[in-house]
RNA sequence: GGAGAGUUGGCUGAGUGGUCGAUAGCAGCGGUUUACUAAACCGCAGUCCGAGCAAUCGGACCGGGGGUUCGAAUCCCUCACUCUCCGCCA
């Protein structure tokens, strides 16, 4: 029932030690002996299921005289003691099984989540000649945002966006599509809602007690934290054919999130906010293409930057940092004015993000491709944000902002705003 | 929201309690025939799990889950989805 879920069990029985040493990279507590505990029991109930079963159809093919009818009772009787002690260790089989995390790229840095490694930096911030100002601060005084109203109709850390930010968020969603979709990506808008199946698959934990994911009450949905959830799911339980190449789209949602014990860390204005837009990448690869194609994903996500023209940076997300489904994970960095702190001008923080999830979702939601020999294997997954329409205005806001307050648009967004070139 | 009809192997589509893992057609693979292609004819063909060096053997799977029965694709319950009609709304 549970053979084709989570990294193979096949594959943790026989690697149990580099299993648990990954789950100590990663930050995970697992019991892993206790899985294995399961697995052999589990097995061995298996074994003798099967055998009972074997018993039963060979008396069973035609009609069966009165003793033989006796003796398949006995059978059944057994039968049934065998499947509810496999049954009654479903549970607790699938829990720990669900939790043990991806295996982890050797080039990953091992630790906890100050230990990133900076892959590349575009260039260093440059240092204003005034004291600059945070998004937030910029935003009301243009008359551009809303969180007061915000929070009055929907709580805290929802807001309204106005005017000319609302016509900043479409040239900027336009923009990560005219850039997108010039690689071949295929452009497709998805629910923002999706069935608890499909975000386990993913890798999310719906009902957790630390979920990020709004569930919606007598149903059997959530709201989704990212399109990377409802795209995953979009191929799920299908064969494949990737003979022409990887399956590569982008995806618009909207994309909702509890933040459920995140006060208290950065977040200020609309870096951490409830509810935002994002358009996402996402691929499915057979196996020896998935390095490629992670260093593809980054490569637009850098582009759509470089375009905007804001300082950022490129950091390899540390083991202990990288959540459950990631194998290897690099976020895009933009210098932010609103990170400030200790005298100086601003921090970086983070704006996108991609990873490379190998086999993990591919295993879950059961999707695999056609080989040419004709068996199947499971593709892999990728995932990368190309645009956030919560966190991209503010690199663009903090560091394209005037002493006076005015903001410079990027010129690849001005064709996108009738030519606008500054919002005042 | 109300009423009804469906969901079977890559596709189409039979099968209403006992050699049915499942008739047939198409597509696929191998062969015969042919100068070649096509056609015709013959044969092979599902997925997954477990055991074995292997030939092979055992088990599961007819939308998902549960039940009835010695025995379920077939009967019952439940959920999901699809289609038709009615109502409502954009």
């Amino acid at each position: 029932m549970f053979n084709k879920r989570m990294l193979d069990i096949k594959f943790i029985r026989e690697n149990t030690e580099l299993i648990k040493q990954n789950c100590q990279h990663r930050h995970v507590t697992v019991d892993v002996d206790r899985l294995i505990e399961l697995d052999v029991a589990r097995r061995k109930w298996q074994t003798n299921i099967e055998e009972f079963r074997a018993e039963k159809n060979r008396t069973s093919k035609s009609k069966p005289s009165p003793e033989e009818i006796q003796r398949i009772k006995l059978v059944n009787e057994k039968l049934k003691n065998q499947e509810e002690r496999l049954k009654a260790s479903d549970a607790e089989y699938k829990s720990i099984l669900m939790q043990i995390p991806n295996l982890t790229h050797p080039d990953s840095p091992v630790g906890g989540e100050d230990n990133y490694r900076v892959l590349f930096k575009n260039r260093e911030p440059e240092h204003f000649p005034f004291q600059p100002k945070d998004h937030e601060e910029l935003m009301t005084n243009l008359n551009l945002i809303d969180f007061e109203r915000g929070a009055k109709v929907a709580g805290s850390k929802y807001f309204f966006s106005k005017n000319d930010l609302v016509r900043l968020n479409l040239a900027l969603v336009q923009y990560g599509i005219d850039v997108v979709t010039k690689h071949g990506y295929e452009l497709i808008e998805t629910p923002d809602v999706a069935k608890t199946d499909i975000l386990e698959g993913v890798g999310f934990n719906p009902r957790g007690e630390e979920t990020q994911v709004y569930s919606i009450q007598n149903t059997d949905l959530s709201l989704i934290g990212t399109a990377e959830i409802t795209v995953g799911g979009y191929h799920a339980n299908e064969i494949l054919d990737l003979s022409t190449g990887p399956k590569k789209y982008v995806a618009l949602s909207h994309c909702f999130r509890t933040e459920a014990g995140a006060y208290g860390r950065t977040s200020k204005g609309m870096y951490r906010v409830h509810q935002f837009t994002k358009l996402e990448m996402f691929i499915f690869c057979k196996p020896e293409d998935s390095e490629k194609m992670h260093e593809e994903l980054l490569k637009i996500e850098k582009e759509i930057c470089d375009g905007l023209g804001f300082p950022y940076r490129v950091i390899d997300i540390p083991s202990g940092d990288l959540g459950g489904p990631a194998y290897r994970k690099y976020d895009v960095e933009a210098w932010m004015t609103m990170k400030s702190e200790d005298g100086a001008q601003g921090a970086y923080g983070e704006i996108t993000s991609t990873s490379n999830c190998t086999d993990y979702q591919a295993r879950r939601l059961n999707i695999r491709y056609r080989k040419e020999d004709g068996s199947t294997e499971f593709v892999h997954t990728l995932n990368g944000t190309a645009v956030v329409l919560s966190r991209f205005p503010i690199a663009i806001f903090e560091n394209n902002q005037c002493e006076d307050g005015t903001i410079v648009i990027p010129e690849v967004l001005r064709g996108y705003m009738g030519g606008k070139e500054n919002f005042l």
